[in-house]
DNA sequence: GCAATTACGCACCTTTTGGTAACTATAGAA
DNA sequence: TTCTATAGTTACCAAAAGGTGCGTAATTGC
């Protein structure tokens, strides 16, 4: 008789270092460019599609709507379409979206504290092996 | 005589929303899976190559000598090459990638307590778009 | 009648990310 | 002598991310 641990379940202690780890997809999910600014820019309060196309900037309609279908469908963005011609859909954060935003805004002032750093030290890293 | 915007300096006050301002770059840089993991485990102490591949689980060599080689780059990391054969390297967390990194544990802590009303939504979205 | 508006979906294409396998060098152990 | 361990690099390939342009619906304003 052999045991098959290859399919044993996940440890009753979540990890997200353990890959079979289901919050290992929960940090997957928000570890992407898109996600992040979407979840921030909520944080101001619920907006249509073209105001979100505003604050982010330069965001391609294509990947706007493709990231906001995979945070509404994993529950953290809610989408209410108003059904009206021409259409309204507006995007909010449910309540575990704003949880997350707590942190994401934390990501972003650190962002903005410390880019100055790394543009120094990735000048002074590119100009050493330049030559 | 016209006035060309399009390369107006980045206004003084650093935003990611901001596509042009150089703190957009630092938040793209760490919204990746691997650097996010990297660091969060480079939080527990210096680590070689091959405990760093232990801990993240499932990482190829590739991907993680690339990552850890952009995390350098960035000031981020450090890498100490101690210069022997059979190779002893050695990373570690820079003091802004240690600022960095209690924020990261953070959104770790988030995606460990939340994953399951994540993936409650996701059956419940799935369920009603298959029928 | 014609154009603009809104929030998309779809097809096509390019770029980036990521995986696999083979190769490097040398010390120490079997 | 051959095997193992170390921390990589390189070439090749597959998959995912991302961009562009076109089409769609009905209502409002000209």
């Amino acid at each position: 008789m052999t045991i098959d641990l290859t399919e044993a379940p996940t440890t009753s202690i979540p990890d997200v270092f353990d890959p079979t780890c289901s919050s290992r997809h929960a940090l997957e999910l928000i570890a992407s460019k898109w996600a992040m600014l979407i979840i921030s820019a909520l944080e101001e309060g619920p907006m249509r599609n073209a105001a979100l196309m505003r604050r982010l900037g330069d965001v391609s309609q294509k990947m706007l709507t493709q990231t906001l279908k995979e945070l509404e469908r994993n529950g953290l963005v809610i989408r209410e379409d108003k059904k009206t011609v021409p259409p309204h859909v507006e995007y909010s954060l449910s309540p575990v979206g704003r949880s997350l935003s707590e942190t994401l805004l934390v990501l972003d002032r650190w962002a903005e504290t410390h880019f100055a750093t790394l543009d120094a030290a990735r000048e002074r890293y590119d100009a050493e092996r330049e030559r």
